[in-house]
DNA sequence: TAACTTAGTTGACAAAACACACTAAGCTGT
DNA sequence: ACAGCTTAGTGTGTTTTGTCAACTAAGTTA
């Protein structure tokens, strides 16, 4: 560090006006892209194309383009984009971890976000660092087989995270496609939680936090009496409930 | 950049074996620590001494030392350890802010930690780039008067997560001394939630969830029947109620 | 049009929360 | 010594809430 001026240091940091020329961690954004599926609740990896790590699989990730991300979630809101063609997801901030050992190029730091999707929306993509793109179901606290970088323990997070608000939170509709029935919502709960709820006391529930609304007009088909299809109310920002569901 | 050739980009960056030479975010970890006075709910802030914000309160912070930390707990760990003396805080990560425009020198990213503490084991200290420190009251959202950077919003974010927890968590009781009776506890929660609560209730919910038990032979005393005194259990992480307190 | 399927509602019973009154155990002043 | 005060800690009846199962509704199929 001392084959350069001050001045020099600072420029190239991009910190012509900064008093601080500390050495800084890598930072990038990385996500935990959740869907349910006909196999269960499964989220997004990609298979790593360059080092390190390379050839393993790893949250979809990239980082962050100071010259055109103008925050974090905007940096997470591109990433997914890249990768499923989704622009208006649910995203959630799950947490931060940095240490000295967890990338071998240095002390990095991962911004980790959750996105719950619903898998009508997606069209997979790679590319850049990534060879190959696959969905891959959730079995415990993760998927089945090692993660690069230190990302079993992030999926792991998230896991616990989603896991936690199905309990209490309106949360679980993003998983589903924009227009959908009591029945369809009450199943997501169900496969998620992994056990029955009674249809009745589900329903009030739902009645109790206010977050969705009946769609004109509209029902849906089986060979039965049909059902009032729902969609989520315009500004809703997730509700929790003041009881387990 | 185009100054220099990429492996003395590399140098500069301190990342000889890496294959990014993105121009990184600036990172520091900032800390709310919340104690609970007789003046009520106080957040410790810290008066800069340096530009930006020279002369401005925030909340207590630095820099990322890369080859000092382990990682990020251990950083706040030590910026808290800096400001109050405390060793043994409980602390937790409540988000990370990161954005191009909240600090003047770059695209920066704070990682936030709120830390619980008991008024009684800090012996506030300053120097650095803080000329001073205070305790300053929780009002509404916020602290009374501006705070540097996104200072406030994050502070906003910390109160929300602390005021959460406690209507259905056990978290409370780190605003408390090693050592203190139910009735004491019962009145962190009451001041915490602006509310009265039932007593007997109050220690029903307490009992269910075991997280503290009696320490044996002591009292303590007022003029009345003496109380039996309590202590966190050792290995304790937040236990959640499974409805509010 | 009877039998079947899933949607959506109602109501009786049981369990839990709430409010409040009660007992317990110390101190203080006369 | 003991009445009266204060705070600790427990018990109880009422009201609210959750649970479970049966019921009605509205379509399809044969």
């Amino acid at each position: 560090m001392k084959l350069y001026t001050k001045a020099k240091r600072r420029y190239i940091y991009g910190m012509e006006n900064s008093e601080n020329s500390y050495p800084r961690p890598i930072v990038s954004v990385d996500l935990a892209i959740f869907a349910l599926t006909a196999a269960g609740l499964e989220v997004l990896l990609a298979q790593r194309g360059a080092r390190p790590f390379e050839g393993d699989w790893a949250l979809p990730g990239g980082w962050i383009h100071v010259d055109e991300d103008d925050d974090l979630e905007a940096a997470a809101r591109r990433v997914l984009n890249l990768k499923t063609g989704i622009v208006a997801p649910y995203l959630e901030q799950v947490g931060v971890s940095g240490d000295a050992k967890r990338d071998p190029r240095g002390w990095s730091l991962s911004v980790t976000y959750m996105a719950l999707i619903s898998p009508d929306d997606v069209t997979l993509r790679h590319g850049g660092n990534m060879t190959e793109a696959a969905w891959r179901p959730i079995i415990a606290d993760g998927v089945d087989g090692p993660l690069a970088f230190d990302h079993a323990a992030i999926l792991k997070t998230a896991i616990t995270r989603l896991r936690s608000k199905v309990e209490y939170s309106t949360l679980p509709v993003h998983l589903l496609p924009h227009a959908f029935t009591l029945s369809e919502l009450q199943m997501v709960y169900e496969r998620l939680l992994g056990r029955s709820l009674d249809k009745s006391a589900f329903r009030k529930r739902i009645a109790e936090v206010d977050f969705i609304e009946p769609i004109e007009g509209e029902m849906r088909r089986a060979s039965n009496r049909p059902a009032q299809l729902y969609r989520l109310k315009q500004v809703h920002a997730t509700v929790f409930f003041d009881r387990t569901i």
